[in-house]
DNA sequence: AAAGTTATGTGACTTATGACACACTTTCCC
DNA sequence: GGGAAAGTGTGTCATAAGTCACATAACTTT
């Protein structure tokens, strides 16, 4: 499989560009180029021109805040077939955040140029990335009602569930990521996690969590 | 000055099109129409389909939630200048709560098909739509964030700030509604008021706040 | 293996805010 | 004018979650 064809298929995954038709898909990851990196080695800093959208084709992006107190945060890990920068791509703001290679990685780049360019010679397309983004900012807006008002269980649970739906039922993450994750202190999160484990619904250990009972959690993420 | 000369004019005081060219600005104002609607007559309901975007010309449209046991709860007031479904004109998706006029009204239209198929004819427009779009999908996220860490003084203050940008130092809302606005319960909106107005920070009257010192409340808001 | 570092578990305390209850005032309207 | 309704001011209480402090357990490094 060619390499543009590799990113047709990821651009496919992704919510953002899943309605588009496969000769779109195809003339838009035409324009995509690979880039490699090195363990450690830097894709953006956050302030960076939001210049292009990238998707692991091989390796691991960790995605950081570049807090200047030199308490490095994790915010996010991208893996093979994951697509980050969707947004900056299409409105060129500068980067939130810094980017860096955990590993080996080679990742596909679009940069924004040719994707503009292209959208400006087929606005049936861009008028499809409008629904889309549209779609985005309804989805927005609902979660942003749900995470206000929903107390820690349930946004801890939410965030289980969708982890799980990615890594299955071992999920590899500490408390304090996991506290990051939900808004949440540490402490709270251990405390409702040894509530759960009480129960039967999880097991715990250093560094992962063992889900046990999806049914429970799912119960509650529902918050019936 | 013609109609669509007005509705130009609403237009580019939104920032979803503040961006936009005077020429481009008047291709678009040139497909509105005008609808009348009496006092209490329904502009649309809760699941119709988001088919138009609307600016008030004259009068006032409610949005309130359709909340079917019959506790009806006002979400926003729309008075002259102001424009909605900016969004759902785009996506085409229902409507999410209910528009009702509350006084003798006169609304801009502007069809969906009508701008959708102006967009088709000018990618460049398309474009800017779409950098508009990243903007307010930034901007969520950001308050996103906000919303959940920031204590109520903070968001409080920061809602104020923004209703006297709109209205000037006079903010005509009770404080119940206040309270809708930034998620809390009415009586904790009261407390906070009252510790402002015995700092002279501002002074409170039923349903209307008299912003007296914008300086002390922005320092706030800002949360520094 | 010893020492250091990171992750986890838990108790004590504080604080912000929601919930309820009720008094008081203003406005509406019949 | 006389309710009725809506808006406001306050007290009391309960609770969720943050903070601090420290113990323990599990990995890492030397």
């Amino acid at each position: 499989m060619s390499k543009q064809a590799e990113f047709a298929v990821i651009l496919k995954m992704n919510p953002m560009f899943a309605d588009l038709g496969p000769d779109e898909l195809q003339r838009i990851s035409g324009l995509c180029h690979t880039r490699q990196l090195g363990a450690g080695e830097s894709l953006f800093r956050k302030g960076d021109p939001g210049d292009a959208l990238f998707g692991v084709r091989r390796g691991q992006i960790r995605i950081e805040t570049g807090a200047s107190d030199g308490n490095r945060q994790t915010l996010n890990f991208m893996g093979p077939g994951d697509l980050f920068g969707e947004v900056a791509v299409l409105d060129g703001q500068s980067r939130t955040s810094d980017a860096t290679a955990g590993e080996p990685t080679e990742v596909f780049v679009l940069r924004r140029d040719d994707l503009l360019g292209h959208l400006e010679r087929e606005p049936k397309v861009a008028i499809k990335i409008i629904m889309l983004l549209c779609r985005r900012i309804r989805w927005q807006s609902e979660r942003m009602e749900e995470s206000t008002l929903q107390p820690l269980p349930v946004r801890l649970a939410r965030r289980l569930c969708a982890l799980a739906s990615d890594y299955g039922s071992e999920v590899h993450i500490s408390q304090e990521q996991l506290g990051v994750f939900v808004g949440a202190a540490r402490e709270s999160v251990n405390r409702q996690l040894q509530l759960w484990r009480k129960d039967g619904i999880l097991d715990l250990q250093r560094g992962r969590i063992l889900l046990q009972n999806m049914a429970k959690l799912t119960a509650v993420a529902r918050n019936d």
